[in-house]
DNA sequence: CCCCGCCCTGTGACCAAGTCACAGACAGGC
DNA sequence: GCCTGTCTGTGACTTGGTCACAGGGCGGGG
């Protein structure tokens, strides 16, 4: 499998760096594969070429909560994290649906943030977005109602036009709350003409109205 | 007012960029100073020399929480988020206790950034060092119960031997919950005998227990 | 084709936490 | 001493989370 740093978005590179990184296998994953767990030491920096990871927190009692997810062109932090802070991984993530990615091994990554300044401006900005998004999630996790982040992640979800295609339990994992919470409140909106739901999907019926929850607190 | 980058912890500085940071002025704020306020562009980036800065997330509803305290030797990531994603801060700082530090200007720190790997290497650990402790608050926010956060951080700022000096509502903004929470949590432990509450200020009687209140789920 | 088991969903009861409203207590200044 | 502003205590209510369990759809095996 080929690929190539300038094609992820990685431009000025030392011509040895650029030959180092693309000599990087690329690994294909289904989805639901785990790249890391945990607690795991950081095996290195990953540059996602096609699909999706989440990154998710989950409790011991079993609950979870999606952190962010990684696209191709954006850079995995918690991976950044350990690379740079010399700690292990906290969260978890998986693939969300079939990836490809690469592996920059911790040397080549520190090679890198020593010697490309547009690297290092990447990472760095890369860093500082997803704090920003860290504290925009803890900012509604503490004082915002469960009922916007429900109708906000559903919203987020609902890109194409048919129905979202997920459970009540998944839902309910990405925004960190609890199933039967998730289930009461799809059962309101429901009843209020808002939602349509059937087994492992949810039909939106009015964006505005939820938008206007979402906004809400 | 002196001051000298080695004091501070920097080191392996060009000489040139050294003087540049000596010569920066010395500000002494006293308690409650504000130091910046959400929305706020940033004006550089803030090394402590002395005294305490909290960083804190305010919500419409006039609740808060205490996203982490800065101390001498630590960076501001806020101040770095904001230098290095362009971003305008999202929380707000202000002195604990009378504070001496310097600002330095964007320019000063994109220069140190570029040219001292000791600089970035600092800046950029302290930076995953608070992700780690960012991801640690979301946890707790999202899965542990008020009752563990109260404890923690009363544990926390019980350094001294006498009673902690806070009133409940500064409590309560730190734990991010409400001050009638902690008014009702901290009668049941007083019935308990764990502490002992007075106008302002609040003992701890038996740390053991309140460790372990701290450490359950 | 039917049945079984698994996963998804709905629901009642209860507990924990946040909100609102208000009363009482204390401290410091005049 | 009195007054005022702040701190604290408390009841009633709403929202959210937990537990236990009952159906109900769906797919695979017989």
């Amino acid at each position: 499998m080929e690929w190539s740093p300038s094609k992820a978005g990685l431009h000025g590179l030392a011509p040895q760096d650029a030959q180092a990184l693309s000599q990087l296998k690329v690994l294909s994953l289904p989805q639901g594969a785990v790249l890391f767990q945990p607690g795991q030491p950081v095996a290195g920096y990953a540059i996602i070429l096609s699909g999706q990871v989440d990154v998710t927190l989950s409790a011991a009692s079993g609950r979870e909560i999606l952190l962010y997810s990684v696209v191709p062109g954006q850079s995995c932090i918690q991976t950044t994290m350990g690379l740079l802070g010399e700690a292990n991984y906290s969260a978890g993530a998986q693939t969300a649906c079939p990836t490809q990615l690469v592996m920059v091994p911790r040397p080549l990554f520190t090679r890198l943030m020593d010697n490309t300044p547009s690297f290092r401006a990447m990472v760095f900005s890369a860093f500082a977005g997803r704090m920003g998004t860290m504290m925009e999630l803890l900012e509604k996790v503490a004082f915002a109602r469960v009922e916007c982040r429900i109708a906000e992640r559903l919203l987020a979800l609902a890109t194409g036009p048919g129905p979202v295609q997920l459970t009540q339990g998944e839902l309910a994992a990405q925004v960190g709350t609890a199933r039967e919470v998730v289930s009461r409140r799809l059962e309101n909106w429901a009843q209020r003409g808002l939602v349509r739901t059937a087994r492992g999907q949810i039909e939106l019926c009015n964006r505005p109205a939820l938008q206007a929850i979402a906004d809400a607190i």
